[in-house]
DNA sequence: GACATAATCGAACGTTCGTACTATTTAACC
DNA sequence: GGTTAAATAGTACGAACGTTCGATTATGTC
């Protein structure tokens, strides 16, 4: 039962890195086979189906995910603090080498966006859960006075969200030196979007 | 030779259809073939390869861009009113019922943003060619002092380029009532910023 | 209407796909 | 170390993939 677990782990961990780059759906059982240097059925009995294998492959990115991006956060003092770490670990994530194809979750996500099934499922979950984390980083600092306390954080989460695509798009496909910049600017934007009107404007404004 | 055309054309739209719905990797001849009630030969002798085929796809594509977002825009005077329109008729692309998969580009970006090829570079071209006239509507805005002149306007077209990918992604995933919303708000929130400062600033504020 | 050519079909190619079954090897436990 | 169960390999399957080729039907032209 041991070395089985441990297989499969890194028979995942390929899987993921084959798919941020092929696609999910583009993941096929022979090649990975070979990749891992394993029989196709010896691999294929360990999930049962190309779907299982799919979303065993969408766990393990949700919990590097987790380790890289909000688990990282927690060191941070709630509210601004916090939620500014988040969106820096998330662009390091976006730009991970471990990630040779960029992150896993947007590639997938424009793939399912027109089928279903619990692959989509799995991944409607995820984003919600991942916006709702933000969100609760943003009403944190409405309660703490950073944010005025009229801010839609749910509308503030969307506008990350968005974001976020835009640097992943100029990064993976257009390969624009700006990139970044042009996605920090936009965050500063929100930013200051948020605080205008917030109890706490002028001192938050002077540590920044 | 006139007969070749027209079912050619009609396989194009078809296999448009399908790709913004499956993805263009998917689309697959054989599909395609039944769909149209051809023989797959008969098909793929118009083409003669699938890269062929997509890459029609994508010009078609193209073509119809051009025609619902870009040319009816030119109705509107240059600078300011047609960049509004410019961004409207592409929120109206994004969800047109023509368009049963959405918007066919964001589609394809994802799914070849790690390869290279033919196709890669069509739809790089084509996003800096879209990027290039959203840019081109900002510069004429600023000319026309209704936009402050510090502003970057290629950035400016990104960013409206990451509002789009934001509302594309909240529609088709997530199928958020607010996903509209959200879009329109971010936009509004762009163009005050590019507005501020500008030597036309309170004349443009009032007329919205 | 005959002729040339364009358009389409039918059948088959070799691969790869996901999956199912049966062996065989390997690891875990007494 | 022998026994049992887990893990992997082997083989085969039907279907679909993109592509090729030769035959056949339809079209446009004189």
């Amino acid at each position: 039962m041991r070395k089985g677990e441990r297989t499969r782990e890194a028979i995942v961990d390929q899987a993921l890195d084959l798919a941020t780059v092929r696609g999910l759906e583009a993941l096929s059982i022979g090649t990975l086979a070979t990749e891992t240097g394993m029989s196709k059925s010896g691999l294929f009995a360990h999930f049962g189906s190309k779907e299982a294998l799919q979303l065993a492959v969408l766990e393990v990115a949700s919990a590097r995910f987790a380790a890289q991006v909000i688990k990282p956060s927690r060191d941070e003092a709630r509210g601004l603090r916090r939620l500014i770490t988040l969106v820096e670990n998330w662009m390091a994530w976006a730009n991970s080498e471990t990630l040779s194809g960029g992150c896993p979750f947007v590639a997938a996500q424009v793939e399912w966006d027109d089928r279903e099934g619990p692959i989509r499922d799995y991944l409607v979950w995820a984003q919600q859960t991942w916006l709702g984390v933000l969100a609760a980083a943003a009403e944190k600092t409405v309660a703490q006075g950073d944010f005025r306390d009229d801010l839609d954080t749910r509308a503030f989460a969307h506008d990350i969200y968005a974001i976020a695509l835009g640097y992943h798009n100029a990064q993976r496909l257009l390969r624009d030196p700006n990139g970044e910049k042009y996605a920090r600017d936009a965050f500063r934007r929100l930013l200051k979007d948020a605080r205008e009107g917030a109890p706490n404007a002028v001192a938050s404004a002077q540590t920044h």
